[in-house]
DNA sequence: TAGAAGCAGATTTTT
DNA sequence: TCTGCTTCTA
């Protein structure tokens, strides 16, 4: 057993072998945190204690996975029954599952994504703004606040009216047995809260309890945590306040900054031995979090050389500032640095786009991580709602998304006629099929009666085969419907069938590895997954800082560093938050790091003058480094080549959309062609 | 009913 | 500048 400590540091050691009571681990970037976790993991089970009474929460799948893997090879001796680690949604699923009826709800309910709540709220026809009512429905759920109370407590016109939305989204959603994200936290508190026997049961059930990226937790997940420790304290957090950068999205950064409050017998451990860093790239992360004031207070020890100063350099503009980033890239792949090695981030998504411009015109392939989802894409989400009538027809909500879709001449009209019956009655649209048949006819139109009746009963149909063909339900669902052949006609119909044959593929897998799973299973399984683990492209990475938390990059860039972008600045924003933002993105880079900024950038249709961010000059790269002026590279008279046309002399250069046009004499002959198809000599 | 045209709004997003 | 929703019209 001694071998779980042989990989270890003083710091680790100390937090691992800490098994009782309330303990924080504070693991500052690349200090070997999940080491730390999965190898308590270990000496836990080591030590004789069950692994079923261990828990671990993390907020990806993706750490849960990885942990289980490197906890289990940790162990020697198989074990007959893994720990439960997984994200805190799937704990709160598999919680409901076997306690729904403590609410008066069957367990059978569908899981909603944050698309499809938004879609709910429009349907409540609001004159607000729907993803600001989402985020205040949210809000409410997170603090456990319930309608009633919230109708209570507005004050303002707009909030009594968000209000009594949240109140009229609760009923549709306890109609319909739909769950949200935050319902998955916020049920399984209002469960444990009401019943305290089962509330110790549960807590005696899982005596060690380990939290992942503790930082990020918000207000009920505290509580939540608060209620399964309640009979043993046995709450190990791993975290690190300068890397809490989703305090927008509800997590509370208190809870780790109090955790020792909370916890007044807690023990807290620091790792700040840094294994990722070279010692420039270091210093330059630790001077700028030194400008937060709200913080424990930690910092970083290199383990390695000095290592390449930090560069920074600064540009005209998106495009000089692309054109050279994507070249310095080029550079480094071609001198054989494995692509994977290399990233640019930025701080919001818009300026992904001068990148992947230059990175285009330069030949470097590129891959966007966190782009728009699998899962999230409308062909994937048609077919999942498909799916969902099938296991349950009294599925509205998904019913709405798919009636008309392939079109088959059911419009409004015909859905407003339907919904107005089935409000009226109390009961679903189905049940107006079963139940008020007659009415139905004499409400609409013959034809689209007709082809109403024919979807209900080919929707039944497939019900009715589900148990003795799991696996042949897509092909059935194909021949029916047809959705294949509906996106296919798609100007992007190709990618689109591409999507919607993985997804197909991924059922079958499912059904071959699960044979005893249930359709609903996989359904509630999916909405719960983000993004499939990227295919390992061999590839350079491009992506916001957001997403880049727990990567790691040889060679790394970061774009836009202007006051205004990043940080951003305004209403909502808090700057220490972004300078953790700030931190996070450099602790990203192993070797190399260049900063950059621009004197202007094209930004939702405007051209914006900027000013260098702050935060240049807070991790003390502004001042000495290399600076580089740049402009754009053709003018009248330049000399060019061309592959086809060859050598010829730049007449006019013009902007078309956000390309360089020139007007070129080649030899006597003019010719309008892009930048990006000839290079200056 | 369905495609076309007009209009507001546009950070970050683990589940 | 671009996107996605709402309103308009054949």
């Amino acid at each position: 057993m001694e071998k779980i400590f042989d990989q270890l540091n003083e710091a680790q050691c100390e937090a691992v072998k800490q098994v009782d009571g309330p303990i924080l681990i504070l693991a500052g970037a690349g200090s070997g945190k999940t080491k730390t976790i999965t190898s308590r993991v270990a000496w836990l089970i080591a030590n004789g204690i069950p692994s079923s009474s261990i828990l671990t929460l993390t907020f990806t799948n993706k750490a849960a996975s990885e942990m289980r893997q490197r906890a289990l090879s940790l162990l020697d001796q198989q074990i007959g029954y893994p720990p439960l680690l997984c994200t805190f949604h799937k704990f709160g699923l598999l919680f409901l599952k076997h306690h729904m009826r403590e609410l008066g709800r069957s367990n059978n309910f569908v899981i909603i994504d944050t698309d499809d709540k938004k879609r709910i709220i429009r349907t409540l026809e609001t004159d607000l703004p729907v993803p600001m009512v989402a985020a205040e429905i949210s809000r409410y759920k997170n603090n456990l606040i319930s309608p009633e109370e919230a109708i209570q407590g507005a004050q303002m016109p707009n909030y009594k009216k968000i209000a009594s939305l949240y109140m009229r989204y609760e009923a549709y959603l306890t109609q319909n047995n739909l769950v949200d994200f935050d319902d998955l936290l916020a049920l399984p508190y209002k469960i444990l809260a009401q019943n305290e026997t089962l509330c110790n049961e549960i807590s005696q059930r899982y005596r060690y309890i380990l939290v992942d990226e503790y930082q990020d937790t918000n207000n009920l997940q505290f509580k939540l945590l608060q209620k399964l420790a309640s009979t043993h304290n046995n709450l190990c957090v791993v975290g690190d306040d300068d890397q809490s950068i989703y305090g927008w999205r509800g997590a509370n950064i208190n809870n780790i900054l109090d955790f020792d409050k909370e916890f007044p017998d807690a023990k807290v451990v620091k790792l700040t031995k840094n294994y990722r860093s070279t010692s420039a790239i270091l210093k330059a992360a630790n001077e700028l979090i030194e400008h937060n004031r709200n913080r424990l207070g930690k910092e970083l020890e290199s383990t390695k050389e000095e290592g390449k100063s930090i560069e920074f350099v600064h540009f005209d503009d998106e495009n000089s500032e692309a054109r050279e980033i994507a070249a310095r890239i080029k550079k480094l792949t071609d001198s054989g640095v494995d692509p994977r090695e290399i990233a640019v981030l930025y701080r919001i998504n818009a300026l992904s786009r001068s990148i992947e411009e230059g990175l285009n015109r330069a030949g470097v392939p590129y891959k966007m991580v966190g782009g728009l989802k699998f899962y999230e894409r409308a062909e994937i989400k048609d077919i999942i709602a498909y799916l969902r009538i099938i296991t349950n027809p009294h599925d509205d909500f998904s019913l709405k998304r798919v009636i008309n879709k392939p079109k088959r001449g059911l419009g409004k009209a015909t859905l407003d006629k339907l919904t107005d019956i089935a409000y009226q009655n109390d009961c679903s649209m189905y049940r107006v099929y079963l139940d008020q048949r007659e009415r139905l006819q004499e409400s609409i139109s013959k034809k689209a009666f007709g082809t109403i009746c024919t979807f209900f009963d080919d929707i039944a149909d497939l019900r009715n085969h589900l148990e003795e063909n799991t696996y042949e339900l897509i092909d059935n669902l194909e021949e029916r419907f047809g959705i294949r052949n509906y996106y296919g006609q798609m100007p992007d119909g190709q990618e689109r069938v591409l999507n919607i044959d993985e997804f197909y593929g991924l059922y079958r897998d499912f059904v071959i590895q699960n044979p005893e799973a249930t359709l609903e299973e996989f359904l509630n399984d999916i909405t719960l997954q983000s993004d499939q683990d990227q295919i390992d492209e061999r590839s350079i990475s491009i992506m916001s800082i957001h997403a880049s938390k727990g990567l790691e990059f040889e060679h790394l860039f970061v774009i836009g560093l202007e006051e205004g972008f990043f940080p951003l600045v305004g209403d909502g924003c808090d700057i220490e938050e972004e300078r953790r933002l700030g931190y996070v993105a450099i602790t990203r880079a192993k070797k190399e790091l260049l900063l950059s900024s621009s004197s202007s950038r094209y930004y939702k249709g405007k051209r914006a003058q900027l000013q260098k961010s702050r935060f240049l000059a807070e991790c003390g790269v502004s001042k000495g480094s290399l600076k580089l002026e740049r402009t754009t590279s053709f003018k009248k008279g330049s000399l060019v080549r061309h592959k086809i046309f060859g050598v010829g002399r730049v007449l006019e250069v013009s902007k078309v959309k956000r390309e360089y046009k020139l007007k070129i004499n080649f030899g006597g002959t003019q010719r309008d062609i892009l930048a990006s198809f000839v290079e200056r000599i």
